[in-house]
RNA sequence: GCGACUGUCGUAUAACGGCUAUUACCCGAGCUUCCCAAGCUCGAGACGGGGGUUCGACUCCCCUCAGUCGCUCCA
């Protein structure tokens, strides 16, 4: 089998308008993408995916959509501001990082005991700071987030006073991050503007452990679910100097993209890490009252971050494939699962004169209401499936003669290439049963 | 951010300090066609951007933007 490598899959998507480079016809703007009109399909197809199986299907989750814009002080709170205000240093050895004017930069690494390892003391502006207001001064100077878990956190008393939850529960949430990260790198894969689709578990503390393998559990379940192939996805623990200052245990869902290994969604234990500095800084009660016990506590929090434009990423590297069939012609085809397929059905002449072109288009517009369609007169039949095969379109109807007569159509499965007659009044229920039972091949 | 390399139609490519910048695939219009990229005719489409050298620059030089690889970074 032909290996799939990034360039492909970068030239397919721009060919067949899955993602373009942001700006491209004034030279490009590095680590931007626009998805566009087969790749939003996709992304969208994934968010809903996921935020159908976070908030409709598990009990006691419920959705929030927070501003990309925040009051400073959250980033204060969070930790993110002092991390770049000041000056730091990095052990190279140990990997720890200190405050350039709190260490001796001459002695051994305070952690590790190292000698001369401490990399230059730098800035780390991480996230992009812009101004509210027309006048560009210190005290309007405010961020664009750079998660969306801190939106949960500092809604989290908000939300337990307004939609009658109860420990244990979760807030799930998708939406646009920002990270001026130093480089850009593997097409969509780190960018400065991307997608995540978290979740926050509010749990009592003791009980954190036993709800942090219960989500790792469930959360790699959800992409066999999505129809990924389970070789290409492994779990990477992370040790202890890998592990956050205010993260307790963190496991990651690696994906084997075309570069190698790579991070899909982490796993953490965030402690009450979180909300107790919202306390500490906002000075207002975010503990939870447990009615049953009478205890008051903050909660601890599993979080089950994901990428969404990675999965977007993961989706096309695990759905590609160039095969050479039994004829010795070759056809690159993308596997996606029918649940986020971009396209589920093409409704396709197969030749367009004859009245089969008219009967065809009123048969597509009648599949409208159940499914994402697409309809091609345009050249011979083989054509049309592989195109339709190359932006992975799961199922295509053709309307030949007998279809005028007997209103009974071919339905032709990308994956196998294969063909069944059918009657046009059990298309939809045909085409629901085999999303039901596909399975990636 | 540092170092090395690379930029020609959507993709893959050819050539050249000087005639209208080559070819294939893809794409569009038409003919043909009763099920898997067939054939025929016609058509659209490119030298990343800016500056310099030169009578003349896609070609040489500089800057810039973008990309690839390695390091760094990824609280």
């Amino acid at each position: 089998m032909a290996e799939t490598t990034m360039d492909k899959i970068v030239s397919l998507c721009k060919r067949r308008g899955f993602i373009y480079q942001s700006s491209e016809i004034y030279g490009g703007l590095a680590g931007s993408w626009d998805y566009g009109p087969l790749g939003v399909s996709l992304k969208n197809n994934i968010r809903d995916f996921w935020w159908r199986e976070m908030t409709q299907i598990y009990d006691n989750i419920v959705g929030l959509d927070s501003a990309i814009l925040m009051h400073p002080k959250v980033w204060e709170a969070s930790g993110h501001i002092s991390n770049f205000t000041d000056p730091l240093v990095d052990c190279k050895n140990c990997k720890a990082r200190f405050r350039a004017d709190q260490i001796d930069l001459e002695a051994p690494c305070p952690n590790c005991g190292a000698k001369e390892t401490f990399t230059k003391p730098r800035n780390f502006n991480l996230m992009f700071s812009t101004h509210i207001g027309s006048v560009e001064d210190e005290g309007s100077k405010i961020y664009l987030r750079p998660e969306t878990a801190q939106g949960i956190y500092v809604d989290f008393k908000n939300v337990v006073q307004s939609s009658r939850v109860k420990v244990p529960f979760g807030i799930a949430q998708v939406g646009k991050s920002f990270r001026n990260e130093i480089t850009t790198k593997s097409f969509i894969f780190r960018s400065v503007e991307f997608e995540q689709m978290e979740m926050q578990f509010f749990c009592k503390p003791g009980t954190d452990d036993h709800w942090f393998s219960h989500w790792r559990e469930e959360r790699l379940n959800s992409y066999h679910r999505m129809g990924i192939k389970p070789s290409s996805l492994r779990w990477h623990k992370h040790d202890d100097t890998e592990l956050a200052f205010y993260a307790k245990e963190a496991y990651d869902i690696q994906f084997l993209f075309p570069m190698g290994w790579q991070e899909l969604e982490g796993i953490h234990n965030r402690t009450d890490y979180d909300l107790t500095q919202h306390q500490k800084f906002s000075t207002k009660d975010l503990t939870y009252l447990d009615q049953e016990t009478n205890e008051r506590f903050i909660p601890y929090v599993v979080e089950t971050s994901a990428g969404l434009t990675r999965n977007v990423l993961m989706a096309l590297s695990d759905a590609y494939e160039e095969q050479t069939l039994e004829n010795g012609e070759e056809r690159t085809v993308l596997h996606f699962h029918p649940l986020i397929a971009p396209v589920m059905v093409a409704v396709l002449p197969l030749v367009k004169k004859d009245g089969l072109a008219e009967y065809s288009e009123k048969l597509e517009k009648s599949l409208r209401e159940d499914f994402v369609t697409f309809y091609d007169q345009n050249g011979a039949i083989g054509r049309r499936y592989r195109r339709m095969d190359e932006i992975g379109t799961p199922y295509c109807v053709t309307v030949d003669y007998q279809s005028l007569s007997d209103d009974t159509v071919t339905l032709r499965y990308r994956d196998s290439m294969q063909q069944v007659r059918v009657p046009v009044s059990e298309l939809v229920g045909r085409i629901r049963a085999a999303n039901k039972e596909y399975v990636r091949p």
